[in-house]
RNA sequence: GGUGGGUUGGCCGAGAGGCGAGGCAACGGCCUGCAAAGCCGUGUACACGGGUUCGAAUCCCGUACCCACCUCCA
């Protein structure tokens, strides 16, 4: 680790500039990565672990190229929202708010998606909140309203909108009722002045009255905390750009802070070409996707586009998925199983001394073309499938194919006998033991059936082992076995 | 209305001035006792109308349609 960073190879795009460029953090060999994470109003839907899975495969990438990555995903664990449907379930807005925020947590890890190196709460840094709210009032862009609520001042930045180039102008003929607390209906609120049909346990006391957070404020106070004034990427679904980034940046810009040097922005899911969502009521919860699919293949599905493309979720797509995976798998097992010792077992790490094929990395390094990548693993899985079809494959070669592949795979955490998908306990469960046992008596007598010539016979114990969920598959070594897809 | 993105073969999906990325499906072949798996081959596609060019899916002009954000939204 840490060789491969001779000269800048990564080029990334940057929405600030539409433009993709050679990416170079603030810190040789370290990358600050902010990622605004879910708001804790309800359980995950596939829209949402789009977006935080096009951020895994970039911190993947990051990593395997040897950068020391810093990855913070935020948690809004108070908004309107949470305090509004948590009402209505009659349940404490906190205990909502962390149901689902482990809910969003064990989802992401059935996906095999890396953990944030932190996962700060916006409840949890009120006092940050506060001062930089203080920093802004003093700097001219913010007030007070007296009343608990603490407004942004838009007009005293001069570049607000540069982000997602609107001019103040156009925002005011987008008609938005004007707050009674504000001085201009494009002002945003900083803080949330608390209302009476709100829990106590809801509101905080601050200089300016009590209230709440508001959703801009807290992504500005915890990037400054954790990863400082300045730092490298700012990463979250296109549908944030505006407000909520441009607002981010109005408010750490205002403050004085660099702020992010580079946005990164992942495209929608779509459902019919439309973005999935709770208002088109398009959505398919993680839950149901994973009932109906296993958890790579609804991870291949995700993470096989572009990630600044939309990508389409269908019965089809998912389909394809299944298929691809699958082929996978297959492909991996068999080498594996030629590669003498250690290998079966072979945890992640030692992936990472494999060398990637070059093609693998100039795709991957053009702005994360996962497309044309998969390409390349297509190529290597074709070249060791072929290797694996020779009589008496070399266990060197298969050994030098199944690590590229795998590390290939890796990188976008689809190694199939990855730790990330249980390793490959198939074969050391009791279970499975058991039925290799029952199962080779089985193969054993359709190999003597065979070699006497007795059709009949040989096929009516594949039949029978079809039957039982048994895919048997002849090779130039004899007959092994799989079980068949579940799903 | 403003801002940004898009329209590629049966389907999905890259590419971005000259060589048909790749996948799924289909068909044909090889292998096989037959299968399965695997391998090989087969598709001349780039919304429409003009233009630039020796050459355009790719550049320019225009048109149509779609999507996202402009309000909470990953």
């Amino acid at each position: 680790m840490g060789s491969t960073l001779a000269g800048v190879s990564l080029h990334l795009h940057d929405t600030a500039t539409r433009t993709t460029a050679p990416f170079t953090p603030v810190r040789e060999g370290a990358v600050s990565l902010y990622v605004c994470g879910p708001t804790t109003q309800g359980a995950p839907h596939l829209g949402h672990l789009r977006t935080f899975l096009a951020v895994d495969v970039l911190v993947r990438w990051l990593r395997r190229s040897g950068y020391e990555v810093t990855h913070v995903r935020n948690v809004t664990d108070i908004d309107d929202k949470i305090l509004v449907k948590s009402a209505e379930a009659e349940a404490a807005w906190w205990a909502w708010s962390l149901r689902f925020e482990r809910d969003f947590q064990d989802t992401l890890a059935t996906l095999g998606t890396l953990r944030p190196d932190y996962e700060p709460r916006a409840t949890g840094h009120v006092p940050e909140m506060i001062a930089f709210m203080e920093r802004l009032i003093e700097r001219g862009h913010a007030y007070a309203d007296g009343e608990g609520s603490v407004y942004f001042d838009v007009a005293s930045l001069p570049d607000y909108g540069s982000l997602t180039r609107q001019s103040l102008e156009d925002m005011l003929d987008a008609g938005e009722e004007m707050e009674p607390g504000k001085r201009d209906r494009r002002d945003f609120a900083l803080w949330k002045a608390a209302r009476d049909t709100e829990p106590e346990t809801a509101s905080w006391d601050t200089p300016f009255g009590r209230g709440r957070p508001g959703w801009h404020l807290e992504c500005s106070a915890m990037s400054l905390k954790y990863l400082g004034e300045t730092f490298d990427i700012h990463a979250g679904g296109r549908d944030l750009r505006f407000p909520h980034h441009e607002n981010e940046q109005a408010q750490s810009h205002g403050a004085g802070y660099g702020f992010a040097r580079q946005w990164v922005h992942s495209g929608m899911l779509t459902v019919d070409g439309m973005k999935m969502g709770k208002s088109l009521d398009n959505f398919v919860s993680a839950a149901d996707a994973l009932a109906a699919a296993p958890a790579p293949v609804v991870r291949l599905a995700l993470v096989g586009g572009h990630y600044r493309a939309n990508v389409e979720y269908n019965d089809a797509a998912v389909a394809e998925a299944q298929v691809v995976w699958e082929r996978f798998g297959a492909t991996v097992r068999r080498a594996a199983e030629l590669v003498p010792g250690e290998a079966l077992a072979q945890p992640s790490a030692d992936l990472e001394s494999v060398k990637l094929p070059e093609a693998f990395v100039a795709a991957m390094d053009d702005d994360l073309a996962v497309p044309e990548a998969m390409a390349v693993i297509h190529r290597e899985q074709a070249a060791l499938n072929t290797l694996l079809a020779t009589a008496a494959p070399d266990p060197t070669l298969v050994a030098a194919g199944l690590g590229r592949l795998r590390a290939m795979l890796d990188v976008l955490g689809l190694d199939p006998i990855g730790p990330q998908w249980g390793g490959d306990t198939e074969d050391g469960d009791a279970a499975h033991t058991a039925l290799d046992a029952l199962v080779r008596t089985q193969l054993d007598a359709r190999a003597t059936a065979r070699a006497e010539k007795d059709w009949a016979r040989a096929d009516a114990i594949r039949d029978a082992l079809t039957a039982a969920g048994i895919r048997v598959e002849d090779g130039p070594d004899g007959a092994r076995w799989t079980l068949a897809p579940a799903n």
